[in-house]
DNA sequence: AGCTGGTGGTTGAACTCTCAATCTAGGTGG
DNA sequence: CCACCTAGATTGAGAGTTCAACCACCAGCT
């Protein structure tokens, strides 16, 4: 309990600044793909990486990882788009448990419309705020960031040994 | 149309490195709370913001602005942290349109609580996979971010003369 | 073939958030 | 004092997310 290491005032507004221009930017960019295209940042992400994969078609597994989102929330997400009519899902060959979601030429469209304002956005927002130096920065701090996360999976991999409780 | 400035590859790098960690942070950050103490990272939010103010008090004008959210989203959380027990709200002296909410000692404790587990995920997964001067360039970074979106209302507020569009 | 554990994916319910509409009260000009 | 506009706050509906089952299928073992 009492062995938590505190964040210390300096850090504390690391943390703080940090935190609060996550919130702020990522609320303001969601705002405007609602507001302009009326679709979620999440969705518009699907259909950025399904527009980038191979025949712009994904397993549900892939995309779901590719697009930075839960299973069952891509299931949800998927099942809305295909409402829509810009991603189909067929049946994956080869495993019959598996589903490929796939764009169509609407979503394809939708995406198409909705990318200059999403891109205009992120430009004025996050680069024409930041040095050049700041955004070298950025980058190599999302990437350890991110690293540091993953690392957690590795670690869990690594307890299914499980030495310490029955499985 | 054709006048949208695309990202370059470089670019590209930057922004996906950035969001990728928000994201991914940002979603592990909330399922800690949420797993470990029955909240969301924003009423989390609010009990600290309370827990900070004089007489743990504020209007929710005031907590709205201090935790993040709109007020909408204030006032249904507000709700949900009442039903707890973790706040009450009271009418405002002095202005009858205006509440102020407070934090319970139950809502202290459900904050003592959580600040713990919180705190800890934050030093492992934000503070530990830093450098100190990554970690002074991020306090800059989120500065910079939050101040060119807060710059949005200021022009927003210029424009209040209107003198392109009748009002 | 029959078991068993694990993987791919979906589903429903509960919850949270957003947006637009609404309500009440304060403030200001006639 | 009344009309009108603005500010503080809430509400309800609809959309999106999470979590915990759940189903179907694959793979390895007996």
């Amino acid at each position: 309990m009492s062995d938590v290491r505190w964040l210390t005032e300096t850090e504390q507004q690391t943390w703080r600044a940090y935190m609060t221009a996550n919130v702020e930017f990522s609320a303001y960019i969601d705002r405007q793909m609602r507001r302009d295209s009326g679709m979620p940042m999440a969705y518009y992400e699907i259909l950025v990486r399904l527009s980038e994969a191979d025949g712009r078609r994904l397993r549900m597994s892939e995309l779901a990882e590719a697009s930075l989102s839960s299973r069952s929330r891509l299931s949800h997400a998927v099942s809305a788009l295909e409402k829509n009519g810009w991603v189909v899902r067929r049946p994956a060959d080869g495993d019959r448990r598996g589903w490929v979601c796939e764009l169509t030429d609407e979503g394809f469209t939708a995406l198409a419309a909705a990318a200059p304002g999403h891109v205009t956005a992120v430009r004025e927002k996050l680069f024409d705020v930041l040095t050049p130096e700041q955004l070298d920065a950025l980058r190599d701090i999302g990437r350890a960031i991110s690293a540091g996360l993953r690392q957690e999976c590795e670690e869990a991999r690594a307890e299914d040994v499980c030495d310490e409780e029955p499985c």
